[in-house]
DNA sequence: TTAGAAATTAAACAAACGTTTAATTTAAAC
DNA sequence: GTTTAAATTAAACGTTTGTTTAATTTCTAA
């Protein structure tokens, strides 16, 4: 699926929209007002609002494949890979936040059925390669055995998300009252906390 | 606040589509005849649909409050003090699982202001008792020093609800084919999971 | 038993919704 | 320059939306 430069222009502006006010709160003519277009051409282009909906959930995805085949090969230790492989995690997450935004929603309403095999596709593809390189770990003697690795991402991806979604409520918990500090701790902070805690999780010994 | 059996009736039904469907996709009409009820009865009672999400809203978080303060005094250990911390946040959210998902989408969306002052004293509320608990582990030598507890809440609560909103990967993931076999997973596996991650983290030595 | 309040109803309301139409403009190809 | 397809438009379409109305029923208390 390829799509023109107008069309681009209409899934950003529909990813927002959506992001900030739901699928079902956000009209056609909302984003056809904002992408300065007539409402027709979303019709014309995708059909409908809600495959300009899948349009949008595919083209997020198709380009959000970790490119981390090179990270098994590296000369490094498997706890820094694993550092690596948080960073890179939570950075998807942050460059990805209004489809995660979305994605949380529809993965949990019953109303559209959206065809999400790819996004699972990238997920199983993510854990067979942190399987690989915990089971590296454990052969080396660093990591604990009874690793139940299935249940890492979601302590990396639930804090992130968790963390965005509560935005207001930690912006006045930890004083991050500009959008640049409130970056900043997501890099610094936030980055180091859940590597820290992962680490932790696989050296101890229960 | 007080409400009556009908009352109350439609606050369950609200509450169950409003986490299905959304608000924004969830009909006045809808509510009503699941309610098995006239739709002017929500108006008559709640006075707008959004007033009604506000009163749902008020309704299941004045009930949310952690019974814990007799965590406090307690005569275990600290340690063993978190793990009840964590079961408890655990059924909390498990047992407010539609609540937790309107809040969720209502907290990051940009169209309603809903007034969450008692959600987010309830929150200052537990990371206090939890702060307490960590000072008191640290100051008999358990627990590391420079641990960042503001950050601990996230994992727990992260986990969980992203555990939730991707059931359906989870469930092919981990072959939980049946509603008791999912249950039973995150009372068991994923509880002790997250005990153990937040131990470890306690405990790790950077 | 009766008066008054509360609860319930069907119907109607205007506004907003997603989508389609048919006409027009723009662009590309020959 | 003409032809044909693609892009764009304003207007209208039929539904559905949340809310209100005004009439009626049910309940409560004197």
């Amino acid at each position: 699926m390829e799509f023109n430069e107008k069309q681009i222009e209409i899934l950003l502006v529909a990813e927002q929209l959506f992001a900030e006010e739901g699928f079902d709160g956000t009209s056609v003519r909302e984003i056809a007002k904002i992408a300065n277009i007539n409402i027709a051409m979303i019709s014309y282009y995708f059909g409908s609002k809600e495959k300009l909906l899948e349009a949008l959930v595919l083209y997020r995805i198709s380009g959000m494949q970790l490119h981390l085949e090179s990270l098994s090969t590296e000369d490094i230790s498997p706890i820094e890979k694993i550092e690596k492989l948080i960073s890179y995690y939570i950075h998807r997450i942050n460059s990805n936040r209004c489809m995660y935004q979305i994605l949380h929603f529809e993965l949990s309403t019953t109303k559209r059925e959206l065809n999400l095999e790819a996004f699972t596709k990238v997920k199983k593809n993510n854990l067979i390669l942190l399987e690989n390189i915990i089971t590296e770990g454990q052969l080396q003697g660093l990591v604990q055995p009874n690793i139940n690795v299935a249940l890492i991402p979601p302590i990396i991806i639930g804090t992130i998300t968790h963390f965005h979604m509560n935005k207001p409520y930690y912006v006045d918990l930890l004083h991050l009252d500009s959008d640049e500090k409130y970056e900043d701790y997501i890099a610094n902070e936030l980055t180091k906390h859940i590597q820290k805690t992962i680490k932790a999780l696989l050296i101890y010994e229960d």
